[in-house]
DNA sequence: GGAAGATGGTTTCAGATGAAACTAATGTCA
DNA sequence: TGACATTAGTTTCATCTGAAACCATCTTCC
């Protein structure tokens, strides 16, 4: 009579699957990206959030996309080092360092762009409908929670 | 006239707010797990499978949490340096080294079942009610999906 | 029986990661 | 004005991670 002192099943547990699927996920789209474009996750996060802001300095970046600063430094620096991005001078506060696309990054945006929006069309086209939005909301209801009980981005104020 | 070449908004793209909200989770319970238990999610994970098969070998791990074998091995030795698994020695095929949770082990994991749940439970509390049974079916559909796609948990037949 | 191959698990190695230290430029306020 | 605190961003360091190499043990099949 094995007992099963605390019956706990593993695979509803919400935590669980959703690191799982996320994991998944994202493998499959940082193999995507890398393959076809040569970008890494980050990376192409930056070049997105450049493409909907126009201009954005680093910060920007990581308050929009919840990454460190050291992970935004970093994509940074290789988008910088193949000439996807451009500095664009910031008189009046020299500490920072608005970034914009450059023309090719821009053109590495619209042809990602498609190719990421049918891989999320892919991955969820069988679900019922009306779930990709659910998803959505209660993806950004759950990442705020986390936040107020104590996921603080790592980074914190210094 | 800043031309948005490409409309498109991260904020609203999925597999964007999926790794977010679940990178934001993942901390949020590592450190619990951590502060209060000195557990590594993937030691936790095999403590859980361990609690709920009663048996496992790490190979049964790997597929059921996906974890590949490597992390599953580290995790191992880091619950058996503390002494919270044991080994159930099978006769017959000598390569298999089924696991078994300890009496410390099990006493570990009454005390932090109710504490996952608690988390859980917070994490879920503001939301719609059914919210958590949707999203744990369209998680795991997510999942399966992101496998056939060429997700593969990265180890493969070897 | 025994070569060739599969399978379970551990270890190595190179690259990614986050936390903290650090540099540089502003702000604050006495 | 000039200490002291803040903020932006980079770099260092110790750790973690996954892929591949590796070892040991079975299986297959000639």
């Amino acid at each position: 009579m094995k007992l099963m002192s605390t019956a706990f099943d593993l695979d509803a547990f919400l935590p669980y699957r959703l690191s799982v699927a996320s994991n998944l996920v994202s493998r499959l789209f940082a193999r995507r990206y890398a393959e076809e474009f040569g970008l890494t996750i980050a990376e192409w996060r930056v070049i997105a959030v450049l493409g909907a802001d126009g201009t954005a300095t680093a910060s920007a970046v990581r308050a929009r996309t919840g990454m460190d600063k050291a992970k935004v430094s970093r994509a940074v620096a290789g988008l910088e080092a193949r000439g996807l991005i451009r500095h664009v001078a910031h008189r009046g506060d020299r500490r920072l360092d608005p970034l914009a696309l450059s023309a090719a990054g821009r053109r590495i945006l619209d042809a990602i762009v498609p190719r990421a929006r049918a891989l999320e069309t892919e991955l969820f086209a069988a679900l019922p409908p009306g779930t990709r939005e659910a998803m959505e909301t209660a993806l950004r209801a759950i990442a705020d929670r986390a936040t107020v009980m104590g996921a603080g981005p790592g980074d914190g104020p210094d």
